[in-house]
DNA sequence: GCAAGGTC
């Protein structure tokens, strides 16, 4: 056998294979992250790979031979990557001091682009790198901020090189035809994209430096407890607070409302079935009198209608990261943050993918019945996995979110409970078998109704009886409640209720607000990026703005909950109602509460601005509408810029013309 | 001493 292409063994040999080569095109590669650098690499290569160690230690240069097809052909690769952003922003010396020049002034000062600090490595290896290159190909994610890093290594090669030939390719996943496919049909960068990110960065570095120092300093002179705070002040952290305010006040606001109810039951077949009021309640306690009479008056109740149909419920949805830190926090004793790190730790040693994530559909190509079939080793869930590879696999259902970046949080390979750690284990546990119930069937069962008519009132009982559990066996987060089977009705008959009771009871307050609530609050309105939401929470607490306590039971209150959301929640996509913290039986639910000074700083931006409060969450979904608007080419960086500094400057003129109102709210609330 | 966004 003839072997065309093997691994030099000898510097010598090296050197003769490159020289066979010395017109062809030159190649380097740069990912955002060394695992997409890796597994790009060995799709690339085919497995003839040189692997090269650089000054820095996460990341490896690969070198192989790889055919481009047009224009390129058949070049010499380097792949490499960077460990996202390169760069960082920053004011000049000038500005580093707090008393002077006024805050104000970062409105407009110069802004520095340089190479951040712990990123000198990784700029100068791709510098190096670019020397040797006629051509540069990006393969950052295809999301925004990744177009802005692609732009950042484009400037960190050009100071190696200033005639490359760059290009960008174009993935959402790391299977082996597609990134192929990718490499074959590379584009363009797209600036658009690259300039809504600096303008993302360039404003968050110029508002939130100088309100924070606005308010640090201003209130340093009330004294007492002021004296030593750093208040800070950031387009998602104030936000987060304001959500928690939000709720904290409607909860303390709240005011009862009594109702009355009738409630009907019936003893069948040894079955007690309740039979509820069709009228649900009503707050006039009179005219509940007149209808309950009027149903004992009539002694017999008559059934009007038995139904039974087959019914499902449905398995859940690939997992995202939003949904993962709120079934975290939920089921698993645990933070979103401790959540993130568990999970980022589980990634960067290969048990599970990228955990960063809004994707809820799976790649149609992707083979999960390979990833399921190494679950099969399993002691908890091997024999359900087993079951799956042995005709049981289903394709998992299609959410409606694709970031194009990355596929739904899964398992990669098998880990044993024994290397990993406490909350490694949780949380790779749970990856898992949320995985095997995306891969398997919605449970069955068959749901009953009846409908009766007792004196002129409706009432209806329903009942469910599982059939077949399907994924519930491995989802243990999911119950399937209210799985009540109904003895025998029939349409026409007529029968006796056991019981007959006029109830009464109040509107209960809502909950305050849990850390799932709240990271549903900020994906629903754009606060932050799966990636930050848990960051931003737990800055918020470290700000003593807002405190967890524990959720004390409220016994006295009725069952019936009024209102329960927040303001301008929309109920985040993948949120379930009925399944929240208070229902499961973790034990100890926390509820986020705002501090005397998270509520005087909300409190105090809202009495000084009235139309454009620092703590409403609209600020930032209108950053975000107008970083759209760039990217479809409907505006540009400058006009944007030039419009949300005068909109800030406006409110921190406002914000200083009435710092008495602040001040004195800051007494009012004094921590 | 300050932001939010990547990633390790």
């Amino acid at each position: 056998m003839i072997r065309l292409f093997h691994r030099p063994r000898h510097a010598s040999e090296a050197r003769r294979a490159l020289s066979r080569f010395a017109s062809t095109m030159r190649v380097l590669c740069v990912a955002e992250k060394p695992s997409i650098a890796k597994a790009v690499a060995s799709h690339l290569s085919g497995g003839e790979v040189q692997t090269h160690n650089t000054p820095e230690k996460y990341i490896k240069n690969y070198v192989f031979d790889y055919d481009f097809g047009r224009p390129w052909g058949k070049c010499q690769v380097t792949m490499t990557s960077v460990l996202g952003h390169i760069t960082s922003a920053e004011f000049p010396p000038e500005y580093k001091k707090w008393e002077y020049p006024p805050p104000d002034r970062l409105f407009d000062a110069p802004v520095n682009v340089v190479v951040a600090a712990d990123k000198k490595k990784v700029a100068e290896n791709i510098e190096k790198q670019a020397r040797h290159a006629n051509a540069l190909c990006i393969w950052t994610d295809c999301d925004r901020e990744g177009e802005h890093i692609g732009y950042e290594i484009c400037e960190a090669a050009k100071k190696g090189n200033r005639t490359l030939e760059i290009k960008r390719a174009k993935f959402s996943n790391i299977e082996r035809a597609h990134i192929i496919n990718a490499s074959k049909n590379l584009i363009n960068l797209d600036p658009k994209q690259v300039n809504a990110v600096a303008s993302r960065i360039e404003l968050d570095l110029r508002i939130g430096y100088a309100f924070t120092r606005f308010l640090t300093t201003n209130l340093r002179s009330l004294g007492g407890p002021f004296q030593n705070l750093l208040l800070s002040y950031g387009s998602c952290q104030f936000p987060t607070l304001g959500f928690v305010v939000d709720r904290y006040f409607r909860v303390r606001n709240f005011k009862p409302e009594p109702f009355w109810a009738i409630k009907v039951m019936h003893k069948r077949e040894g079955i007690d079935v309740h039979f509820s009021w069709a009228r649900h309640r009503l707050f006039d306690r009179a005219a509940v009198i007149v209808l309950y009479e009027r149903c004992l008056a009539a002694k017999k109740a008559k059934v009007t209608k038995v139904q039974e149909k087959p019914t499902k419920k449905w398995k859940p949805l690939p997992l995202t990261t939003v949904e993962l830190q709120k079934m975290a926090t939920i089921f698993l004793h645990m933070t979103g943050q401790q959540a993130m790190e568990a999970a980022e730790a589980l990634y960067n040693k290969g048990f599970i993918s990228y955990p960063r994530t809004e994707t809820d559909r799976f790649d149609p190509g992707m083979n999960l019945r390979a990833l399921v079939q190494k679950q099969t080793q399993s002691h908890a869930w091997g024999t359900f996995a087993q079951n799956l590879v042995d005709g049981g696999f289903q394709q998992p259902r299609q959410g409606r979110n694709d970031d194009k970046a990355h596929p739904p949080i899964h398992p990669v390979t098998f880990a044993a409970p024994s290397v990993l750690n406490e909350q490694e284990k949780k949380i790779y546990e749970f990856v898992v078998r949320r995985f095997l119930a995306c891969c398997s069937e919605d449970a069955k069962g068959v749901a009953t109704d009846v409908d009766i008519i007792y004196g002129e009132e409706s009432f209806y009982a329903h009942g469910v009886v599982v059939l077949e559990r399907n994924y519930l066996e491995v989802y243990v987060y999911d119950k399937w409640t209210g799985s009540v089977q109904l003895p025998k009705f029939t349409v026409g008959e007529t029968f006796e209720p056991t019981e007959a009771l006029m109830t009464e009871g109040k509107t209960a307050p809502p909950n305050y607000l849990t850390e799932a609530d709240l990271i549903a609050l900020m994906d629903a309105n754009g606060i932050g990026t799966d990636a930050t939401m848990a960051e931003h929470i737990q800055k918020i607490q470290e700000r003593d703005y807002v405190r967890t306590v524990p959720r004390t039971s409220r016994p006295d209150e009725a069952d019936d909950v009024e209102g329960g959301r927040g303001r301008g929640d929309r109920g985040g996509r993948g949120g379930r109602r009925g399944r929240g913290a208070a229902t499961n039986a973790r034990g100890g639910v926390m509820d986020f509460i705002p501090t005397q000074l998270g509520v005087a700083l909300i409190e105090g931006f809202d009495r000084m601005n009235f139309e454009t409060s620092l703590g409403k969450p609209f600020l930032r979904k209108e950053m975000e509408l107008k970083m759209k608007a760039i990217c479809e080419g409907r505006t540009t960086k400058e006009v944007v810029l030039d419009e949300s500094i005068q909109q800030y400057r406006h409110v921190y003129m406002q914000s200083q013309q009435k710092l008495s109102v602040l001040k004195a709210v800051g007494v009012l609330f004094w921590p």
